[in-house]
DNA sequence: CAATATCATTGATGTAAGTCAATTAAGATA
DNA sequence: TATCTTAATTGACTTACATCAATGATATTG
């Protein structure tokens, strides 16, 4: 049994041994290290990751050529190419390791067979979608609302564990300003 | 039997006669007049709501009395504060009518009942968060990839059936510009 | 059908953040 | 430890969009 997949999942649900076996049974460890790619944009995206250990990043390659960080990933958060993944269409997200990472992956065929044998983790990846779709609004409210200092300030509060674990130009990409911009802003902070 | 909704659920879930029974059983209807609110800032939340006929709109308002429309929705559409339903704690958004609307509203309380005795359901909203998700995703890459003219034109195209029935400044407003810069993009794109 | 809001448009000006280019600081590698 | 590479900072300048103020166009209502 994967100890730290087991935590998470009985934080949001209660399965019996038995479902808590099955799941168990259809995941696979991988490993990448730093700068290395879980995925790449264009490929079949057969899995959704589980960080056990390291830090990740997922982005967009724009038209223009321009990346742009839809989300990061540590210890216990699940990361993949969410939409492609559902939809079981080409990646259009790049995954990449910003520390040696290792994770925990269950494919496309052995989730639904899961929620059909499992209906409980119908219930967890609701719970889990829930949260990152509340998540998600937020982060929209705030570019709206708030000035670059002000979300950066918010960054750093909801997410202490990232902040000092990916340099700053990825998180003024995420925050969707440029380097030079968050430079300035945390020169202000400071003094 | 409410024949919009079952429709809606039938074309993502396949239930039995008893778990559309189950499901319509605990639906009540409801009817708002334009200019009227279904739901307010600071007031408990205790449904969900599907509009059967109509368009309305759920908004946040800030601290500096700015307003930020977070969601339009129409027909075949579900609509609420998401957050403070799941999370059971003071509303955040106002919902107001935009038209006159007539919805179909399921409580906190029978919608876990419901998950409890028809565990389809939990697939049911399941899915739609996913794709809430995934539509979410997309409108925050769109505004930091995209100018105001190139998201003016990706709204008309993604929500044909909104872009007539709503006025201008709430479609500045939902796209995070000012109405005189939305008016400025228009007259561009006209001529 | 006036009268009166409400909404959309236009112009003039201000500003936060972007771009481009150079320099300094910090890590990685031999 | 010296060298090379990558990241962070700083300065000068540009730009998209915001703000403020006025006017023109639609609705709405007595």
């Amino acid at each position: 049994m994967h100890a730290p997949i087991v935590k998470h999942i009985t934080n949001h649900i209660s399965p019996s041994q038995d479902d808590l076996q099955l799941f168990n049974s259809v995941l696979t460890q991988v490993s990448v290290s730093k700068g290395q790619f879980l995925l790449k944009s264009g490929t079949h995206v057969k899995h959704q990751y589980f960080v056990v250990k390291g830090c990740l990043k997922a982005y967009y390659l724009d038209d223009k050529g321009n990346s742009h960080i839809i989300q990061f990933a540590v210890e216990n958060w699940w990361i993949g190419d969410f939409e492609a993944f559902f939809n079981q269409t080409p990646a259009k997200l790049y995954i990449e390791a910003i520390e040696d990472a290792h994770l925990l992956s269950v494919s496309y065929d052995n989730l639904q067979k899961i929620y059909d044998q499992a209906p409980i983790y119908e219930r967890y990846f609701r719970l889990l979608l829930t949260k990152a779709f509340i998540a998600q609004s937020k982060r929209i409210l705030s570019s709206q609302e708030k000035n670059t200092k002000e979300r950066y300030l918010e960054f750093c509060a909801s997410y202490p564990l990232i902040e000092d674990r990916v340099p700053n130009y990825d998180i003024a990409n995420y925050l969707g300003v440029t380097p030079e911009n968050l430079s300035r802003v945390r020169r202000l902070i400071k003094s």
